[in-house]
RNA sequence: GCGCUCGUAGCUCAAUGGAUAGAGCAUCUGACUACGGAUCAGAAGGUUAGGGGUUCGAGUCCCUUCGAGCGCGCCA
């Protein structure tokens, strides 16, 4: 109906007419009929009310369905997300939490829309850092790497910066280092790689952690492209791409300047003769292309990095290697804000560390399942408040237009009330607490058509039936607060619905059984929707 | 200086160019000793930062002013 509204539209544009006369005819020849009242309020604009029995039949089949209605359409594609990407030796801080919860979440809703999705990590495991991270091993011992695991990543890297500044000596090994590290010198590879996996170690208890889906599968990072680097350069200079500027060897995208006005070159090789991050995203594109056949390739980066992105795709589409139906797609996304709405720091004004934000968001977790459901076995509530406490973060995270800075709040996320992950899993809890005092297997109601009598019924009916609309909808646009918003709707329309109309008490076992089939179906879709956030429902808490 | 993003109720946020700009929190008023009250119903709260333009129609698109944040040659 919506598109024969906005076909309407353009047709009356194109023929001179009044939109709203043309939307009537539109109406009148409908193939709606029947099935739905359609009335014309306006231009564009047109009021569709479908007949009960349509809208029952219609929930039968999404309650029969394994994907609750939501359609495949269109061709499977391959799609690479690229997401987390943090650095070896270094820790997970804020700005990582971000990437990695939203390009899950992307991941995860078109693996479900049946696309072949490839996660990338790219790990920031090379460059000129590793030179003065591998002496300082060297000089600490091979047990030094467990700080890393076990304890603070940071404390390594600053502790090899630190000599690094101070001392010419460790400086000028550090130099010589890099250099080895750039011939594959064995012993240094070996050293290379005990911080890669010490590293690795420590990225998936973080992951575990967040219950993301990344696994060591997933890890592409920055080395493994060191051999396409020389392959970019000599391919953007056979394309005639490539100038040099100030000793370096750049491209010049059309539409870039910089501070005086000039031309803005994206560096590929640097003076001295080293690959940059450029030359590694160009490799990055080269690879997901022509190797993994990737025809959408998504970039779970923060905002800032917009320009440099930008720049980026320009040349390789200029250069011929994205090309459609292949296209590169900057899902950006803002900053996480403390509550003064500055950037979110600790009171000295370093950057939060992500492990000690996970092991908070589990404490209170914890201690709200403690205080609300006190009969709880111990296991059992420290399983639910860990999918509590990391849920809100999570929603917190999703639940608002990524682009944009959001405030991050404890106080608020946790709630249970509002647009929280606690209570979008309270209305699935209850649902299951439902059947588990009736001894009914949900099972066992899923072929009932249910009856749509009252109100509540028919608002609840209608907004599981779009379901798919909101799902559709997050993945065309990679906006997962969509669903949110979608999940918060329906989660609030079951509450009406449970309070204004009895299950369990209902007056007949006909209506008590269909109000069974409709909070079931609503669990369902609370159950996958949360599930394409990387939120767990918990069956009670 | 140039460029990008953002600005919506006291607060936190929604809204394909479409109806009277919607929710939640907080505030106020009610309901049911509760199929899990972690509830529901209602009230109040708006010049969508200001101004101009395009359109049958603008929070949304264009121009401009103001405010906030970010980016702009060899870090990633």
């Amino acid at each position: 109906a919506d598109a024969q509204a906005n076909g309407a539209l353009a047709l009356a544009k194109e023929l001179g007419r009044n939109p709203c006369d043309v939307a009537a005819d539109v109406v009148a020849a409908s193939d709606l009929a029947g099935v739905a009242t359609l009335d014309v309020a306006g231009p564009g604009f047109i009021n569709v009310t479908f007949a009960d029995g349509f809208v029952a039949d219609q929930l039968a089949e999404v309650a029969a369905d394994p994907m609750l209605g939501v359609r495949r359409t269109g061709q499977p594609e391959t799609v690479v997300v690229d997401y987390s990407h943090p650095n070896v030796a270094k820790e997970m801080h804020v700005g990582h939490l971000r990437t990695t919860v939203i390009g899950d979440s992307i991941a995860r809703l078109f693996d479900f829309l049946g696309h072949r999705v490839v996660r990338e990590n790219h790990i920031g495991d090379w460059g000129t850092p590793f030179g003065m991270l591998i002496e300082h091993l060297v000089d600490e011992g091979a047990g030094a790497t467990s700080v890393i695991v076990n304890d603070d990543p940071n404390v390594f890297y600053q502790a090899a910066r630190a000599k690094f500044d101070a001392d010419d000596d460790f400086k000028e090994r550090a130099r010589h280092r890099v250099v080895k590290l750039q011939s594959y010198d064995p012993e240094t590879i070996a050293l290379w790689q005990q911080l890669v996996d010490a590293s690795i170690e420590y990225f998936n208890t973080v992951y575990r952690q967040l219950g993301v889906l990344l696994t060591d599968d997933d890890l592409m990072g920055e080395s493994a492209y060191q051999p396409l680097m020389p392959q970019v350069i000599e391919r953007l200079d056979a394309a005639g791409m490539l100038q040099q500027s100030d000793g370096a060897d750049v491209v010049f995208p059309p539409g870039y300047t910089n501070r005086d006005g000039d031309p803005l070159p994206l560096i590929v090789q640097k003076g001295h003769g080293g690959f940059n991050y450029a030359t590694s995203d160009l490799a990055c594109i080269i690879d997901r292309v022509e190797r993994v056949h990737a025809t959408l390739l998504l970039y779970v980066v923060g905002a800032p990095q917009a320009q440099h992105l930008a720049m980026v795709f320009d040349v390789a589409t200029a250069a011929g290697w994205l090309q459609p139906p292949a296209r590169a797609v900057h899902v950006a996304f803002g900053n996480m804000l403390g509550a003064d709405r500055k950037m979110f720091k600790t009171r000295s004004g370093e950057s939060v560390k992500l492990q000690a934000l996970i092991n908070e968001a589990i404490e209170r977790g914890t201690a709200s399942v403690a205080a609300k459901n006190p009969d709880l076995p111990l296991d059992e509530r420290a399983r639910v408040g860990h999918m509590i406490g990391i849920g809100a973060m999570k929603y917190a995270d999703l639940s608002t237009d990524r682009i944009r800075d959001y405030v991050f709040d404890w106080d608020r996320m946790l709630a249970f009330e509002g647009n929280t992950a606690p209570y979008l899993q309270y209305a699935h809890a209850r649902i299951r607490s439902i059947f588990r005092r009736a001894a009914v297997d949900p099972a066992s109601v899923r072929e009932v058509a249910p009856s749509l009598a009252s109100p509540e019924e028919r608002q609840l009916a209608l907004r599981l039936l779009s379901f798919d609309g909101a799902v559709q909808e997050t993945a065309e646009r990679f906006t997962p607060h969509r669903l949110c918003t979608y999940l918060f709707d329906l989660a609030q329309d079951f509450s009406g619905f449970y309070e204004a109309c009895p299950v369990l008490k209902a007056e007949t076992d006909d209506l008590k059984r269909s109000r069974l089939a409709l909070a079931d179906l609503t669990a369902r879709v609370l159950a996958q929707g949360l599930s394409l956030l990387g939120i767990d429902a918990p069956e009670q808490m």
